[in-house]
DNA sequence: TTGTAATCAGAACACTGTTATGGAATCCGG
DNA sequence: CCGGATTCCATAACAGTGTTCTGATTACAA
C-alpha cells in the first residue's frame, strides 16, 4: 500500500467531504463527480480506496456508529444511575438530531446509493446498546430498577427513543406534542416502567437535563 | 379529461405495479422504463398521469396511508377498550409488516427518487393517529386510564410503536430480544403508564392478541 | 537502476429521470 | 356526420448517474 502523491489519508478525507454533502445538501449530492470535483481528483478515487460508492457509505455509517458512541461514552457515571439512564437517552436524541440523515441510513431501515446495511454493520450498531445496558445494571444494582435483564430494559429504551427521534426527523411532531414534550414524559415512563417511583423518576431525569450541554460533545 | 384507448383507470393499474415492483424488487427496481416495461407502455405515461416520478411515488404513499387507515379501522370496539388499543398497536405493526418499503417512506423520513413528503402528507399520516385518539378517549371513559388528553396518550402509543416496527424492519431485533417479545411487554408498559392496573392491562393485551388474525385485513 | 505496485485522469458504457416532437385516437360542438 | 380540439402515448434525444477499461504517472523496493 503506497501512495502515489496526495494525502497519505485521501480516504478520510472523501469520507469528509461525503459526509460535509450528505449533511449540508442531501443524499440527492452524494455523487462520484460531485465528490470528485470538491476533493479536485476524478471520479476513479472513490473505487481505488473504497471499491465503489456503496463502499465509501459504508464508510460513512461506521463514522456514524463511531460518533453516537462518542456521544454515549461522553456521559459520566455518577451516584444518581437514573439520571445517568435519562443523559444517555438524550445523548443519543442528540447524536441523532446532529446527524439527521446519516441516522436515517443507520437505523431508517433505508437504502441510500443501493447500499444495506450488512450483519457485520448492524452488530455493530448494537454494540452501541452495550452502554445503556450497563447504566441499566447500575440502575438494578442500587435497587432503583426492579431486578431483572439489564439487557432487556436496554432494548426498551433504544426503542422508544428511536420511535421518538425518527418522528421527530420526519417532522411529525409538533405544536401541542412536540418532540421536547413527549420525550420527557417519555423518559419518565420508561423509568417508571423499569421500576423506579414516579417522584425519584421525575427527580432523577429532571436533573439530567441540566448535564446535557456540559457532558455531550458539539 | 378523456382517455385514448386502453384502461380508463390506467392510473391506479400504474401504482399497483410501482407498490409491486417496490415490494418484491425494493426500490431500486422503481424506474420508469421498468414500470412502462411492465405495463405494456412507454416511460411518457409517468409523466402524463403523474407529471414524473416524485408524482407516481406520492400517489404510492397516499395508497400506503390508506392501507395503514383500512388496518386501523378494520378494529371493532368491544367493551374492553383497553383490549381495542393494544389492538390498534398489533394492526399499526401488522400494516408495516405487509408494506415496509412503503412504510419506510412514508414514516422513515427519506427520501424515495427524490420524493420528500409535503405538510400535507404528512398531515395524512397524522389524521390516522385520530383512531386511536378516539380509542382512548373511551379507556379514559371506562375509569382504566387516568383522566389526560387522549391525543397526547395516542403519541405516546405511536412514538412507542413507531420506534419497535422500524428497528424490526432493519433487522435489529432478534435473538433473545426479538420484536415479538418486546412488543408484549411494551404493550403493557403503555397501559400501565397511561393509568391502567399492571393485572388488568396484561389480561386485555393477552386477550387482543386473538383477536389479531380476524378483524386486520389480508 | 530496474521492476513492481499503487494511484488517478480520461473516455466509454449502460443506466437513470426528463423533455420535445409528432402521430394516433377519442371527444364534442356544429 | 364531420372537423377541430384534446388527450394519450411511442420515439428519440439530453443531461445526469455508477461503473469499467485503458494508460500514464508516481512511489517504493530489490
Amino acid at each position: 500500500m503506497s501512495p502515489r502523491r496526495s494525502d497519505p489519508n485521501a480516504r478520510s478525507t472523501l469520507v469528509d467531504i461525503a459526509a460535509r454533502l450528505l449533511a449540508e445538501e442531501g443524499p440527492e449530492a452524494l455523487s462520484t463527480r460531485r465528490i470528485a470535483a470538491e476533493a479536485g481528483s476524478s471520479t476513479m478515487a472513490v473505487y481505488t480506496h473504497f471499491g465503489g460508492m456503496q463502499g465509501l457509505v459504508r464508510e460513512m455509517v461506521h463514522e456514524g456508529f463511531a460518533r453516537l458512541q462518542r456521544y454515549l461514552t461522553g456521559v459520566t457515571e455518577t451516584d444518581d444511575p437514573v439520571a445517568d439512564m435519562a443523559l444517555l437517552g438524550r445523548a443519543y436524541r442528540g447524536n441523532a438530531l446532529a446527524n439527521p440523515d446519516l441516522y436515517a441510513v443507520m437505523f431508517g431501515g433505508f437504502s441510500l446509493a443501493g447500499f444495506t446495511l450488512s450483519d457485520e454493520d448492524r452488530q455493530h450498531g448494537r454494540y452501541t446498546l452495550a452502554n445503556v445496558a450497563r447504566c441499566a445494571g447500575r440502575c438494578i444494582a442500587s435497587g432503583r430498577f426492579e431486578p431483572g435483564d439489564p439487557e432487556l430494559v436496554a432494548h426498551h429504551m433504544w426503542v422508544a427513543t428511536h420511535g421518538l427521534v425518527t418522528l421527530e426527523l420526519g417532522d411529525y411532531l409538533f405544536e401541542p406534542y412536540d418532540a421536547e414534550r413527549i420525550f420527557e414524559s417519555q423518559l419518565v415512563n420508561m423509568m417508571v416502567s423499569a421500576g423506579d417511583k414516579p417522584e425519584t423518576a421525575a427527580r432523577s431525569v429532571a436533573d439530567s437535563r441540566t448535564r446535557l450541554e456540559t457532558e455531550v460533545p458539539e
